[in-house]
DNA sequence: TCAAAAGTGTTTGGGTTACACCCATGG
DNA sequence: CCATGGGTGTAACCCAAACACTTTTGA
């Protein structure tokens, strides 16, 4: 045919769906898994707290990837590390700013500490929210109660196999800090003889010769990934 | 900005990318897993196989999940039932009609007896491929190769766990026919016994009182899905 | 010497694999 | 009666949970 319904040169003339990139960055804060949250301040769903994200700009980003970090960027102040993909959601009635809405939706898992978020373009006040309390919270803008909870199972499942965010961790630990981390993010306790025949049946672990992490009590050996 | 960065009126000035649906078609053929797949008849990618997709048309469908069923109607004439997120892949430099373009990709795994795709609109010619062959075949159109490797993944792991496709499996069969099935999906054979007691530990099947499955040989039960 | 955290060993049990074996039927 | 697929039982194994225990340190 001369333009086809494939992709004819005219299919650019089909509008198209308002695409956006949602993100789910998740930490541990206070001893539990927490998501970072942003108050709206503009309609739709003013003044109701959402995941930060923003528009993807073709003129601007490279590919997905980079769309998100522009605008983790932009939102946050800061760039995230391994962002992965989470899932992708769109439809008419998503946001009634356009007739029909998209969003490719990220997750991250960043440390606490050393990962200092500011409010950046077009972005209000930020807050770590515990993650079962968001995930419950109907009040949350959009569907973003529902991308929490997928952010945060996905999340979970993975530190329940052992597949460690080695990103979000520090770069040598003992442990005792490493299981508290994977305990604070699965919300229960772990069994620290199993937790340890686990990670070096593994091999996901290697002592770092000298060091040693000396605290109030007895001195803990120091390991580092792989 | 004047009007704000987040959702101001003069987003849609934003040239937005270009928004398409990809299916994962699945199914076993000659004993094996296997993908659809058309042969491209336009450019780009003129003459390589692809997997059938199209572009998202938001006069047309309601969701994500509405656009998908619309393409598969257009392309092979079916419906899909049971059809599943399984990713999205976007950027500059992934389709020459477009400066940028974005793929959500659907999988499903459907019956080959009652499955019966025709070339749909601008529709070529369509093909079973064995999953493995596609995966590793560099000449596939764009980054489908790819996709197929991540459909056939997300599916084998499904059924390893036993977490059977049971939109894929007539509605009542007996266990041999379904353990050769799950073999043929696995490319691997099972053992008869641990598949049996692990099936019914996980009381996913009841068995059809009066039928029986009569062949060869010996007759068989016929059980049904709970 | 005691509290607290580091670090080790041993037992138990669930779930799966591997394999041996019997049963029923058509040819 | 035997080849073939249906169907069952058992032992071994892997992995992880549970828990008891020793070691080392600062206060």
């Amino acid at each position: 045919m001369t333009s086809g319904t494939e992709n004819p040169p005219a299919a650019r003339a089909y509008p198209m769906p308002f695409a956006r990139i949602e993100l789910a960055v998740l930490s541990v804060v206070g001893g539990g898994l927490a998501v970072l949250l942003g108050k709206r301040e503009e309609a739709p769903h003013k003044g109701k707290w959402a995941l930060p994200g923003g528009v993807i700009r073709i003129d601007l980003d490279e590919d997905l990837g980079d769309a998100a970090q522009r605008v983790a960027t932009e939102r946050l102040r800061v760039r995230l590390p391994f962002l992965r993909l989470l899932t992708a959601v769109g439809g008419r009635s998503r946001d009634p700013r356009s007739p029909w809405a998209l969003a490719i939706v990220y997750r991250a898992l960043v440390p606490f500490e050393s990962f200092d978020p500011k409010a950046g373009k077009r972005m209000e006040t930020l807050r770590w929210v515990p993650v079962d309390e968001a995930a419950a919270d109907t009040r949350l803008a959009f569907d973003h109660a529902e991308l929490v909870r997928g952010a945060a199972a996905v999340t979970r499942a993975e530190v329940a196999r052992l597949d460690l965010p080695f990103d979000f961790l520090p770069h040598t630990f003992s442990l005792g800090e490493l299981q508290g981390l994977c305990e604070a993010i699965l919300g229960r306790p772990l069994d620290k003889s199993s937790f340890r025949r686990r990670l070096d049946e593994h091999r996901l672990l290697e002592p770092v010769p000298g060091e040693m992490r000396t605290g109030a009590f007895r001195p803990a050996q120091v390991y580092r990934k792989r």
